[in-house]
DNA sequence: CTGAAAGCGCTTACAG
DNA sequence: CTGAAAGCGCTTACAG
């Protein structure tokens, strides 16, 4: 395919390949090439369309303008948005991006990291599974760049990029007690990673505060995206064992569409008989009657602060760890 | 970070990188190497975890055991669901996954199959823009391994995976039909593309067929993802225009979800007012009160039959171009 | 102002 | 049954 090595350029342009190199590499100043000499080369570059070659660089260099995205579901609408900016702020910047997903699942997902690792990608962003713990503190070991999304691990001095979890929960929960509910559920994933902890603290922070009473019945804590479903099921039970809910938070998105399917199956409207409302936005709560207050993610935001984040620590000599929370925002919708 | 090369593993083994190499690359029956000596490399190799460098093999091999994804967006539940299925599979067998997304955008879209080149990914997915059709001639030339995906050139006798849309389209409008509805409107995208093209034909065929007038002001064409926001506007008024219209079938999920967006926000409830349909499945449509009618694609089998075919075609020595079409599978809700 | 040469880590044709 | 050596395409320290 690359028909053109540094080698045909420099037979083509009369020069040694060491002079072709270093004008490719914009030393041409710096090792003084003559201008004439520079000119022609260029030329040649830009008519063969030569590009270097990777493996050969890669070689040399250890260099691949390569990135390594590492996330919890590229299917999911929130990972996959995510997906689409870095994607799009890393192609400007003239980054490739190797992705993938780790359903989080714990071998699968270290499997990533070493993989990407091994592919010599020049830094990462991580949507960490709890089980990664060691392997980031090796990643950091080894001087890796890399930024954590989404979720941090708080004993470990990292850079991340993460929403403020906490408030946004608190918000949502003092906003629904500012409406009048006093029995509010919590439904969210059984997992101990800290944006779920946040979430889960936020709400019964606000519940406190509001001098309600924390009642640990009231958080229903479902397995991460079971695959035989048995979500809606044990959801559904939880609902209708503690019919005097008057209020439900769900801590995810794909929690908020499972909710809107389970109560509808049974015949619950909202906010007639109980308010609803979710972590992250999404189409179906948008458009959904009434429509679904959210606490939402911004999303764009998010994605360009890691990538952004990303690329300064990987052209830093030497960086300080970087930690960003980013400020959710509430929509309020008719589900109240 | 592989502090192990060849190297240090044939020093270790008091033998030589020809003989590591040989046992690393499965042939040392091949090349008759001893048991004995076999087994002591393949011990040292596992317990240093020696991998080899993508760059000394790459760049002797030009093989990466990376593919190049392109899709139109990586954000889209359509494609973002593809890319995960296409991603596990891929993953389970070795290899990498670059993913881009063209955004419909040709300059783009063949700067991304340009990069991908350059990257030396061992195949490609290929969801083609209008544009790229000289690329994907040039990439055949080059012999390269590509599958498109979604859509394809019809003049072109390339490998292919895609719906019938033909038929998803046409049964849908017999579906519409059937149920009485004489005023079926159409609304697609501006684009020259065959898998829009083949929506339309299919709506138009099953028109005709049942003794219908095929009216072409009942065809509202929107231009790709405008970013304006005009979308919104254009097909509100096509709607308030045409007010003898019983049905409208949306050809594409996002353009779903803005006709549900449209017709809400004009107080126009469905089936009473129109029957809505669309083309993909989406949360929203399962879960909107009432379920909107769909024209489903099966992801997972499309993005499967898209990566083996993929496979197949790299390790064949020689092969002419498959291709596929999966049916389409309707499914009925009450939106009629 | 420019070039010859070493070396990054690998695979494989060739030799024995 | 095993190894020395060439060469893939690049960058850069060194020499002039």
């Amino acid at each position: 395919m690359n028909k053109f090595s540094l080698k045909d350029i420099a037979i083509e342009a009369g020069v040694s390949i060491t002079t072709v190199s270093f004008v490719l590499n914009g030393k041409a100043k710096e090792k003084r090439i003559s201008n004439r000499v520079t000119e022609k080369i260029k030329k040649i570059i830009a008519a063969r369309n030569y590009k270097p070659n990777v493996f050969g660089r890669g070689l040399r260099t250890g260099k691949t303008t390569t990135l390594g995205l590492i996330v919890e579901d590229i299917g999911n609408f929130f990972f996959g948005n995510v997906a689409k900016t870095i994607e799009l702020a890393a192609y400007r910047k003239g980054y490739k991006v190797i992705f993938t997903s780790t359903d989080n699942d714990d071998p699968k997902a270290k499997d990533l990291l070493t993989m990407l690792k091994h592919q010599q990608v020049d830094g990462f962003i991580i949507t960490p599974t709890e089980g990664m713990r060691d392997a980031i503190i090796q990643l950091q070991k080894e001087k890796k760049s890399f930024v954590l999304f989404d979720r941090f691990f708080p004993d470990l001095n990292t850079s991340y990029v993460v929403l403020d979890n906490f408030s946004g929960a608190y918000d949502m929960t003092c906003h629904l007690v500012s409406k009048g509910y006093k029995k509010i559920a919590f439904v969210t994933i059984n997992s101990n990673m800290i944006q779920m902890k946040e979430r889960l603290e936020g709400y019964k922070a606000a519940i406190k505060r509001s001098g309600l009473v924390f009642d640990k019945t009231l958080v229903c804590s479902l397995p991460f995206l079971s695959v035989n479903g048995s979500d809606f099921e044990t959801l559904k039970s939880f609902i209708l064992t503690h019919n005097d809910i008057d209020a439900i938070f769900f801590a995810t998105n794909y929690l908020g569409i499972l909710g809107i399917d389970c109560l509808s199956s049974l015949g619950l409207s909202f906010p007639g008989d109980l308010a609803v409302t979710s972590f992250d936005d999404h189409d179906l709560f948008r458009l959904y009657k009434p429509g679904i207050t959210v606490v939402a993610q911004p999303i764009e935001k998010l994605a360009n602060e890691a990538i952004d984040l990303l690329l300064h620590l990987m052209e830093a000599e030497y960086s300080e760890p970087v930690q960003i929370r980013i400020p959710p925002e509430l929509i309020f919708r008719g589900s109240e």
